[in-house]
DNA sequence: ATTAGCACTCATGAACAGCGAGTGCTAAAC
DNA sequence: GTTTAGCACTCGCTGTTCATGAGTGCTAAT
């Protein structure tokens, strides 16, 4: 459908006057709030415009034939469509920062807790569900190449020990380990402390190099650092990380998820492990929050929600994603400025961490 | 109500006679499998039994009487009620164990994966989700008083260091620290090697004791034992363990949680993590395999639902609960030997963890 | 003790009517 | 040319009625 005229207070090709956008804003907010499909009498009234119902009829009309607002049905009121958001979003909503007293609020919480990245991320996912009132993710912040940095080998028995490696990036993994003869704790301790001088902080490929290998003097070291290598190669080749989600309830309190099949697929997207990776990785190199509304045409699992991300950490070192999932309806103003304000207090957690 | 009369075949004082138990079994049977009531006809037709329906309906009549069986509207065939359950559970279900092919694939999966806890649990509470078609939660194995390990201190700047505890019972923690004074790496090692002499095996008590902290020789030792000792009360202190949680698709999939209202309250009793430490806290304690059947009276927000819950590992050492929730019209002989051979599966890795 | 026969109950689903919110269009007013 | 009052129209929602059928309890016969 083309454009029919030029008119007044078009403020530029292909777009709309200002009372239309107006007019859009004003659906957009009230739905978005409200969750009931808007007419032309709300608008007026509950927001003082100057005008005649007949008239905002009209433009609702004309904002209906350009693809911005939809009807449910031929005597409803008017809903964004995908389009209309995306418009709202991107050009009439004012972008906010939480309000001070809310950071204040969060800020205080994450201090109260210990530096543990565990611990951390699951409170990051309870806040965003919680401040956001949608479902949240957090994806544990992960170097792209597994890095050693230390093991610690502790004797459980005589012919067994417990392996714990720490990578650079925090990931620590600890695993039981048959040894190849009976060994005493001082022969651990000793095998431990020269992989960790010898290893430094070494890759996958690195450590795998033949001159490494063959400086390991024992057959002990030589089983311990199979281990290793088997274990960095396993992070390496993993795709996923590890995903805290939260505010499956806040998600379920909308009217959209009323009918228990529409609730049924929430619940399969949030457990579709390699989709939400999937999001996540694609998320990893945006700059800056980045609101996925309907999945953007690309991503026809997300077709009835949408996702505010924002990358965290420190990028090629060790970085993650935080975000909100909810319905296509979401209160994206607010949803944004807490995806923003989280992903800063992440980013300066891990900053600590591993930073200089 | 009274029983009236000494009838033929009762096996004991406040018991059913044969066939009623048999009626009682079919329509306890027929309801799970199918979730709609069952009547006379059906009981006849399906299970080939010598009566007529009038025969049985004086039984089932007789049943409804005396509280094992409802009717959920006048016209409509018998459910069990929360009494019929329990007694089909305690009295007429034969215990079976897991079919071997079944036994033989759970335990596959588990030895494909490394001997890594958290790794079991997930899978553990995948495994159960699938087997029982419910609900799943597994609590991580824990010690009923945090016992120190091991200390690893690892430079992260000369004012920061990164400090890994672990607990005798597997736990670990790590935690980012300020550093009293610049300090280099060797200092953080050796200081590391001297407490991990120095406190052996203790428990919180016994590090405080003013005797071990006398002999903390520098400021630095002194400083990471205090942050030690915060760690470990902080452990004691916490009455929750990591719960793991699957199977939310397989509850909603069941004809009860058809309303999204009932839908709520399963995610909510699934959220709710003191309710579930709660419980988990009593299971614990019981021999084998424990079935509540509709709260048992004395869990009001479990009265919808029925929970098959074992504890494994090895008690007072290190133990955690596996079980499912599901509906109270739930498979209990499936989730019953389901939940038990996953428990001992548990156990085994427990033992050869902390084993000897 | 069992069963055939029968009247009765009640959930379910379809068909239908009335209502009300909201629209589009036309013609008049600014 | 833009705005607005007026009005006919649409259609989802709610409540009512009615027929259907599964399943029961009771009584009298076996």
């Amino acid at each position: 459908m083309l454009r029919l005229d030029k008119r007044q207070g078009v403020s530029a090709m292909g777009e709309l006057t200002q009372r239309q956008e107006q007019i859009l804003s004003i659906v957009a907010r009230e739905y978005i709030a409200m969750a009931v499909p808007v007419g032309s009498k709300t608008i007026v009234r509950r927001y003082g415009l100057n005008l005649s119902p007949a008239t905002v009829r009209n433009e609702l009309a004309y904002l209906e034939r350009e693809g911005y607002l939809m009807q449910t049905h031929a005597s409803a009121g008017r809903i964004p469509t995908d389009k209309g958001y995306r418009y709202f979003v991107h050009r009439l909503m004012q972008e906010t920062e939480l309000p001070p007293s809310e950071q204040r609020m969060i800020s205080h919480q994450f201090h109260q807790v210990q530096l543990d990245l565990e611990q951390w991320m699951k409170l990051a996912a309870a806040v965003l569900a919680q401040t956001a009132r949608s479902a949240s993710l957090v994806a544990a912040p992960r170097a792209p190449q597994a890095r050693f940095r230390h093991i610690e080998l502790i004797s459980l028995s005589d012919v067994t020990a417990l392996l714990i490696l720490i990578c650079q990036d925090g990931i620590i993994r600890q695993q039981v380990m048959p040894l190849p003869a009976p060994t005493t704790e001082d022969e651990l301790t000793q095998a431990a402390n020269h992989l960790n001088d010898l290893l430094g902080s070494s890759n996958t490929a690195e450590i795998r190099s033949a001159a490494v290998a063959s400086a390991a003097r024992a057959a002990l070291e030589r089983h311990v650092l199979d281990r290793i290598v088997e274990l960095l190669e396993q992070l390496d080749r993993r795709t996923e990380r590890d995903i805290h989600r939260d505010g499956l309830l806040q998600v379920l309190r909308q009217p959209e998820f009323a009918e228990v099949e529409k609730f049924r697929q929430v619940v399969e997207v949030l457990e579709h492990r390699s989709l939400l990776e999937a999001i996540v990785a694609e998320a990893l190199w945006a700059n800056g929050v980045q609101v996925i509304i309907a999945g953007e045409g690309r991503w026809d699992d997300f077709e009835n929600y949408s996702l505010v991300l924002s990358p965290y950490g420190i990028r090629g070192e060790a970085n993650g994603v935080v975000g909100v999932l909810g319905p296509v309806r979401m209160p994206y103003a607010r949803a944004i400025s807490a995806v923003r304000y989280v992903s800063r207090l992440l980013s300066n957690m891990v900053e600590r961490m591993y930073g200089h």
